[in-house]
DNA sequence: CCGGAGTTGTAAACGGTGATTACATAAATT
DNA sequence: AATTTATGTAATCACCGTTTACAACTCCGG
């Protein structure tokens, strides 16, 4: 029994430290949220020494955009679920699917969402993965508004930017009480998650008309 | 030339070490943000030893929880003075005050507000004070929308509890993006506080209906 | 197939952090 | 005045991100 401690690889290279720190920090990041990941504990997970995480990133920082990156990935594959599971030719039902599919992935991946939308954890204009991924899902939703515009179902007098800002900021809102824990006790009958379904489907209702019925 | 160093005070004892304490966190804090603050820098700035903190403070926890009771006194200050200020007897006015207010003080002290909303840098649960005043300003919203009930100015099917939690989300979600930095660049011609303004006055608007005109 | 060059690991160290402990001193109380 | 209590210091612990000098492996041109 000259070997006690588990060996975890054969050879001096790991041979995938890079992908192996990237799962430990996301291990961390489901066990204890954002601040429970230190470059060290990913290290030691990935058995190696303290040092070597800083051959594949050039900080915490660099660390955590790779965990952010994934994540992000999921939040829009989520999306694109939702989006697609909604056959309808309505934008604005269209609308609150991706609206529903963005809350509902945040609420079931609050640490994740913590990371993605922080901007001292992470170097997200660094990233174009991020920004990009980012980018993509709000031309999506400006779109959507876009249909629903041209189909009249915004009032005459809606300033299309400012709405894309209230109702980006209504689902940012939703997300991140649930995230940062200003869910205390809703009716104790009622999850959250429908809660915010519920508070979705009002938004929505109230800023946009009924669809144009057709002659 | 016996003192060259500033001796900061002249007995043993401080006198005043928990304030001074305090008021160093918030110069850090608002020098470079929640991050930016150690129990030592303060101690530092205090004139004091590292461990000396600890005899007023039980954690870095329990420092910054009272930077934010004194920050959540200011922002409940800088409500009420919004709601003094608008002497209308309409709640629906009354509640854009309010909620101008609010958004006005996030933006102005974004470090400040990113503390107060935080559950993991304070003990917002174990603060009466924190605790005390977010309900103060959650039932004084409360009331006004009941009072707009009242007066039947919310459509007759909108479920009220689902209209408070679309508001506080919708006020939490553009404060947080302006202090989270999601505010890129908005148009170049206006500022970010009055893109958030006429979001609040658009989202208000159509969740209400306008007043009934007498008799 | 060999030998250098580049890659990727280690070990050790630096300065910083929150927190605890044993001890010293000033203040308050009796 | 004596003693208890409050409040400071000094030293120390364990941990952190990061850097450096060095060692081991991989790979590629001769």
């Amino acid at each position: 029994m000259a070997e006690a401690k588990t060996p975890r690889r054969a050879s001096y290279h790991h041979g995938n430290l890079r992908d192996t720190l990237i799962d430990a920090a996301i291990q961390l990041v489901e066990e204890g949220g954002p601040d429970n990941v230190s470059v060290r504990e990913a290290a030691k997970r990935a058995g190696v020494s303290p040092g070597a995480p800083f051959r594949h990133f050039q900080s915490k920082t660099a660390l955590l955009t790779a965990v952010a990156e994934q994540a992000m990935s999921r939040l829009t594959e989520a999306v694109a679920n939702a989006l697609s599971e909604v056959d309808s030719a309505d934008p604005v039902v269209a609308f609150e699917a991706i609206g529903q599919g963005y809350l509902e992935w945040a609420i079931a991946n609050p640490t994740h969402f913590q990371i993605i939308s922080s901007r001292t954890l992470i170097d997200f204009d660094g990233s174009d993965s991020l920004r990009g991924q980012n980018e993509a899902i709000r031309r999506k939703m400006i779109d959507l508004l876009t249909q629903a515009q041209q189909q009249g179902r915004l009032a005459a007098n809606t300033d299309f930017d400012h709405l894309v800002l209230a109702a980006r900021a209504f689902v940012y809102g939703l997300a991140r009480m649930a995230v940062d824990g200003h869910f205390p006790q809703w009716h104790p009958s009622e999850a959250p998650s429908l809660a915010v379904r519920k508070a979705l489907h009002l938004f929505i209702s109230r800023m946009t008309n009924l669809p144009e019925s057709k002659s």
